[in-house]
RNA sequence: UCCGCGAUAGCUCAAUGGUGGAGCAUUCGGCUGUUAACCGAAGGGUUGCAGGUUCGAGUCCUGCUCGCGGAGCCA
């Protein structure tokens, strides 16, 4: 007798047949008549149930007639083929052992769920085919990025998640604060004396890991960040979370080109890896959730990633004849709508933008000689817009300087963030990814909210 | 934060200003190969909260809370 996991029992069903088996995992769902009764088995091992078949000649048979839901089980039997057309094997149990019984208002039902009640039950909701498949996916593609740099030689920086810098452009920060809020200590102006903070100082969570990176990017050449990030924007949208994962390489000695090279490669491998490694979970977003999804994803495989710049991008909309809400004038940010006009309607396929007026990008991005642009670059990919954004970094210290005083930054506390210009600069580029906006991406779903375990957005910090 | 929509049984949804219903779930009964099994019956409600209009409010009005869609911020 051994002990299977399902997912080896549908890998290699030829090994199991004819032998009894032992499986241990929860009730999915389950059926029954006077005499016999199906239940369908997941041991978390397969997205895939595995159909336990019971008879009346179990000594427990009224008992586990009557199991719920969610229940926990072990069952011993024989694997044999199914009479079934729906699967093609299935498991003849001689025993059923209740393990932990589930109660009657178990939430999860035999029916369709709405996203937003299961979000009230997160602990809950990866029980479900969806929830069970997108965190897998978002597994998979964890750890297909590790996989990606690691191939290339890059070194993973674990950058701090407690920041001391305040203006890092990319958004509100969250304060990180050990002081009494109703009583705090106070200077003899009146003002709230930070000295006395843990640290000594104001501290906020990061916003994103890049700066604190880049002089890695000085000592290993290749390096990335793959970590949290807060962000305190009061967002609501399906695709803004307040705490999300980042991935952010940077490269030595490569420019703006090299950069989206690099995206366009890692995307492509992650999208492969997610493809090959999980079929049943793609084939379940292709059925339920995004009709398009596997035709999109292997264009995106088959088909080279599209460039145009700012300019060109501006101009495309203009003469695109379609009605914006939004004015398409030179030096304004791209709206959501134009976005998607550019990656859904015009090429329907991933986007870089580049090149992007000065005044609406980061400091830190590198000038172009034209003096109005700089070698910035966001991806955009239909259906989630926005995935990637990234730059060639301004490494002219006396450009990155007169660009702290138009930022109005102190130069003072990013003295640390010139030295890398001071000793020894360098061409160097990188780009950020959102990993929630990758996930969202590889399976169709919809909702930032749905593809993080325990979503925190404006006004939900559950569990 | 702004604009729009919504909140009714455990869940998903109906209900012209006039006695709040259905499907699923639950309980009971039936059924020898089901696939969100099927068939029959039963139980299940302070209609999000607080006010107001009206003879009468789930329905109309005001405020609040929460959710959803879109926008901004961005990844």
């Amino acid at each position: 007798m051994t002990n299977p996991l399902i997912k080896e029992i549908f890998n290699s069903s030829e090994d199991y047949l004819g032998k009894e088996i032992t499986l241990t995992g929860w009730v999915r769902t389950h059926r029954v008549s006077k005499n016999f009764g199906f239940i369908e088995l997941n041991d978390g091992s397969s997205f895939k149930n595995l159909q336990v078949v019971f008879e009346d000649t179990l000594p427990n048979f009224d008992e586990i007639s009557r199991i719920t839901l969610g229940s926990s089980i072990k069952v011993t039997g024989v694997l044999v083929e199914s009479p079934g057309a729906k699967q093609p094997v299935e498991l003849k149990s001689g025993s059923i052992e209740i393990i932990g019984l589930a109660d009657l208002d178990f939430p999860i039902q035999k029916k369709r769920h709405t996203f937003e009640y299961l979000r009230t039950i997160a602990h809950l909701r990866p029980r479900t085919n969806t929830f069970m498949a997108v965190f897998r996916v978002r597994s998979i593609i964890s750890y297909a990025i590790h996989k990606f740099f690691n191939e290339r030689g890059f070194v993973y920086v674990h950058t701090p998640i407690i920041t001391s810098t305040d203006a890092e452009g990319a958004g509100e920060m969250f304060r990180v604060t050990t002081l009494d809020h109703h009583n705090p200590p106070r200077n003899e102006h009146g003002h709230v004396d930070f000295s006395q903070e843990i640290f000594g100082k104001q501290a906020h969570l990061t916003v994103s890991g890049q700066l604190t990176v880049e002089p890695f990017c000085t000592a290993f050449r290749n390096v990335y960040t793959f970590g949290p990030t807060f962000r305190a924007e009061n967002s609501n949208t399906a695709r803004h979370a307040n705490e999300f994962w980042m991935i952010e390489p940077e490269i030595a000695f490569g420019d703006l080109n090299d950069d989206m090279r690099l995206a366009e490669d890692m995307m492509k491998f992650v999208i492969n890896e997610v493809m090959t490694q999980a079929p049943d979970e793609m084939e379940f977003f292709d059925k339920f959730i995004d009709n398009e999804l596997i035709k999109r994803l292997d264009n995106v495989l088959n088909s080279e990633f599209k460039v145009i710049t700012y300019t060109e991008a501006i101009d495309l909309l203009n003469k695109s004849g379609h009605e914006f809400e939004y004015p398409t004038t030179w030096g304004e940010n791209l709206q959501t709508e134009h976005e998607r006009y550019i990656t859904e309607q015009i090429f329907n396929k991933p986007v870089f933008v580049i090149d992007y007026p000065k005044e609406i990008k980061a400091f830190y991005m590198k000038l172009n000689e034209d003096d109005k642009t700089v070698r910035a670059m966001d991806l955009l990919v239909p259906g989630v817009g926005e995935i990637i954004g990234g730059s060639q970094r301004e490494d002219r210290p006396e450009v990155l300087e007169a660009k702290f005083r138009q930022f109005g930054i102190n130069l003072e506390e990013y003295s640390w963030y010139q030295d890398i210009r001071r000793y020894g600069t360098f061409p160097h580029a990188g780009f950020g990814l959102g990993l929630e906006r990758a996930v969202m991406y590889i399976t169709g779903m919809k909702n930032i909210r749905d593809v993080v375990p325990y979503p925190r957005t404006p006004n939900n910090v559950l569990f």
